[in-house]
DNA sequence: CAGAATCCTACCTGATACTG
DNA sequence: CAGTATCAGGTAGGATTCTG
């Protein structure tokens, strides 16, 4: 496998795109949310009662920054109670392969970390 | 695309395996470790050196976490002064993959974030 | 070079209460 | 239902100093 061009990221400016954009995806919650709303438009409490033990706050605070982000949408259905729904824009649609591929990873060798040591001939290549 | 199968990750419960293995995966710090030792073992200053903005506690902390977890070795020459040499064990290298879809998306789209509305032309899909 | 140890602060997060 | 507002704590993380 080549490798190198994973150094045409600059690591050495904190403040580069590339860096900006990492803290924003390798946040506690966003991930999760998006591996939601990748199945679709989603409601405020469904989407809190998929993700265990987040707190309102949380999920809003996540929601909002994902909006200013340009990564979701926010429909105000005016009915009574009120309709909130959430949706990825198409810039946030990008971002589902990546996290598919870190949950796959997790679902899979999630098991075998934390002081279970690997087994060597389990793993590929 | 078919998105359903994320769902059999347990979002539920907080403390599942692949949550924990989330958790470290969307650390600060470790996936540009784990970019950089996928080129090959490396010493600890070389790695500093690329990460901008890293303290050497932070870093040291992060090298720790990742051989903690089994995703690193920690190899000491005794020369002097001391060489220290990391490298990713084989359940490490397996996490290479997803993380340079992280970052391959963070190149990518990193500058069409933050208040930079994207362009839906723009995208594929 | 590769760290350990210490101090200190910001903010991330949870808990709780209130609202249109 | 989908929030907002406020308070309180714990800890992630930075800065600094010291060492084999």
């Amino acid at each position: 496998m080549e490798t190198r061009d994973l150094f045409s990221l600059n690591f050495s400016s904190q403040d580069c795109p590339s860096r900006r954009a990492l803290d924003l995806i390798t946040d506690k919650w966003t991930p999760l949310v998006i591996s939601i709303l990748a199945t679709g438009p989603c409601r405020y409490m469904n989407i809190k009662r998929q993700i265990g033990g987040i707190t309102q706050k949380m999920l809003t605070q996540t929601l909002r920054k994902m909006e200013d982000e340009g990564l979701a949408t926010r429909t105000v259905y005016p009915t009574s109670p009120p309709t909130v729904e959430y949706a990825l824009t198409p810039l946030g649609k990008t971002l589902v392969e990546p996290i598919q591929s870190l949950l796959d990873w997790a679902r899979t060798y999630g098991l075998q970390m934390n002081s279970i040591r690997p087994l060597v001939e389990e793993y590929p290549q």
